[in-house]
DNA sequence: CTGCGTGCAAATGCTTTGCAAAGAC
DNA sequence: GTCTTTGCAAAGCATTTGCACGCAG
């Protein structure tokens, strides 16, 4: 069920693109509302939840899910990457390029396909 | 608000700690209610809930969460390692050893803890 | 007997959906 | 004016919790 993109330019969709464009890393849903809000002041959590399926569908967003936290979603298209979640403020930032081997050591007839790789620490904003 | 250890003995208890062991590989709680009522039919989810609960608290077992998909719980206490999940047929299996680099390279000023390591492919048990 | 653990059903929190009204074109 | 998109509120789902009863010790 593919989406036909007949698709109406209106404040909030420009508002929630422009929050992922200038915060560069991924948003939760609530974030990005947090976000967009600072743009389009009447905007709905239930308005986010749509835009965000569909740039999902439209491939203009990735889903990123740290293990144990809410979805959250990135800009599509980039480089191979991974990411960097903050144990004290929660917030995720991506990383550049890959340290993990291409084919991990599997059991006998399993097949490889991918991988994810989350790196948890404490970010450069947070004091030690 | 630590639990006080005034554990008894019941039926439902010892039907969920055996589903773990005998699996021995992460379970969903709803994995676990499947496997727990072949042992004690009568037994509801809110008790597997809260006994999974209790028993990440008491540190029997430790959440594993595979990105975008429902907790699941391993019997805590072994090595280092990481989980594999077959995209065919959604189960995950314990890998182990860990082929990742113990400090992957990070932006300036940031602090590494630990990571998170996912390998997705398909599994022996299913038809390539 | 005492009081913890269970089952049920209601409550919660996050996400999705139906519908009428607002807005894009 | 037409048809998409929005906001609101209700519906869904998975998980948690309150309460009365059953069962372990």
């Amino acid at each position: 069920m593919t989406r036909e993109i007949q698709t109406r330019r209106t404040r909030q969709k420009e508002a929630i693109r422009a929050a992922f464009l200038e915060e560069d890393r991924p948003l939760s849903p609530d974030e990005a509302l947090v976000f967009a809000q600072r743009r389009a002041d009447a905007l709905s959590i239930a308005t986010v939840y749509r835009n965000i399926s569909n740039l999902v569908e439209d491939k203009w967003l990735t889903p990123i899910q740290v293990p144990g936290c809410p979805v959250r979603y990135e800009v599509a298209g980039k480089a191979h990457h991974h990411h960097f979640q903050c144990r004290s403020c929660g917030t995720v930032h991506e990383l550049e390029g890959c340290d993990v081997p291409n084919k991990p050591h599997l059991p006998r007839g399993f097949k490889y396909l991918d991988h994810d790789f989350f790196v948890y620490g404490i970010c450069a904003a947070c004091p030690k």
